[in-house]
DNA sequence: TGTACATCAGTGAACGCGCGTTCACTGATGTAC
DNA sequence: TGTACATCAGTGAACGCGCGTTCACTGATGTAC
């Protein structure tokens, strides 16, 4: 695969993913044509069907290394963590990281996903979203829950997903924050966390808040 | 304005609006073509451009329509509440339902945005937010909140949107979530409320959480 | 009530454009013997 | 090591398409007197 440098073109498919994620991020989902791609690689019209079914697949391709990077970033983000508190809220960060290096492609992947049926696509999906559910699995083990693991994840993803979007769409001014995923993190991570667990603040206080969860 | 019924066409501004909102939503936003819209309502291409400077001018309009409605629906929502509480889960249930209702009007409404620069837009998109704002007020006038308006904006903002974008991107399957702007709008005000506010589930039982909140 | 005029919504034809995709082809690369 | 053959990445030209936008125009509507 990779051993074969400068054959013909040397490595075309990769080199349209690259260029096309480019072309994307600096023209939108608008402005991204195969045409253009070509033409930016010095190679005929004809030349990326030799690699993508259609425009289609190669955005397909596009949003799975889109979700696999998310998941890198989260990964990376949480190296040194190691309650699940910590993970919690460095993944999330991470989180927010990726969709404010690469709007567009965040944009994307998910507002592109639901209408595909590739089944790579739908892989790297699930594969960045069992990284959350890991995150608060482990949560749930060290006992800080005060819901399920999958009923925190609903919280916390829905959390972490509308301050991605609101970050990259300008929402986030509104709220007085400065769209940076670090102090974004923080303040949502410090809002979301007080309502996820059964401690509000401090694991350490070793006081519980009532906790009571009626029906 | 819309007395004159019948002139030419009749309301061929108003026809275009509601045309190119169907054509959204059933084409997505690549789908959207002023030409098309024409030949729908039975005119000619250039008729559009008596009414619309220029394709984004209607898409503009179709954005600043999508927020008026927004924040219509969250208002009719919680019509019938009292408590900062209460309108802050409804107004969350009346965010969902209009994101559910039209997913690709609210995906350009929000991702649209920030490149324009019309400012009826910017209007209309900062009063649906006012709204909220308002809400929150409400529930720290009646003394409800840990946190700062502000602050606990930014998550209940953040979580109602990000499950909005959850929802119509299919992502809530995976959290075991039925795709039902009521049933997730109550999942994710309960987990939520007791994180913003000061007393976890009710506000009756008059015994206030630990919400010791260190520098 | 009737006429003259200004307004302006919609016409119809045309412009240039870039797009996705196809197809028979060429020529470099890898493989079998 | 050398030759014959198969593979396959990229060529180049062409296809039909629908798009956004423009422009001089027509004819219905509203207005002033």
């Amino acid at each position: 695969m990779s051993t074969r440098k400068d054959y013909h073109h040397g490595d075309l498919r990769d080199a349209l993913l690259l260029a096309a994620e480019k072309q994307l991020s600096e023209e939108g989902p608008a402005g991204l044509s195969l045409r253009k791609l070509g033409r930016d690689l010095g190679v005929t019209p004809g030349a990326p069907y030799r690699h993508f079914e259609d425009k289609d697949a190669l955005l397909a391709a596009l949003a799975t290394i889109g979700f696999q990077r998310l998941r890198a970033t989260m990964l990376k983000e949480q190296k040194e963590c190691v309650t699940g508190e910590e993970r919690l809220r460095s993944g999330g960060i991470g989180y927010l990281k990726f969709a404010w290096k690469h709007p567009e492609l965040f944009r994307l992947m998910f507002g592109w996903m639901p209408a595909r049926e590739a089944p790579e696509l739908h892989e790297s999906g699930d594969a960045a979203f069992a990284l959350l559910v890991d995150m608060l699995r482990q949560c749930e083990r060290e006992g800080l829950l005060r819901q399920t693991a999958l009923d925190a994840g609903l919280l916390a993803w829905s959390a972490v997903h509308g301050a991605a979007f609101l970050m990259i769409d300008g929402g986030l001014k509104l709220c007085g924050t400065e769209p940076d995923p670090e102090i974004v993190g923080d303040r949502v991570h410090r809002s979301l966390w007080s309502g996820i667990a059964r401690h509000p603040v401090s694991v350490e206080t070793g006081k519980e808040s009532p906790a009571s969860a009626p029906a």
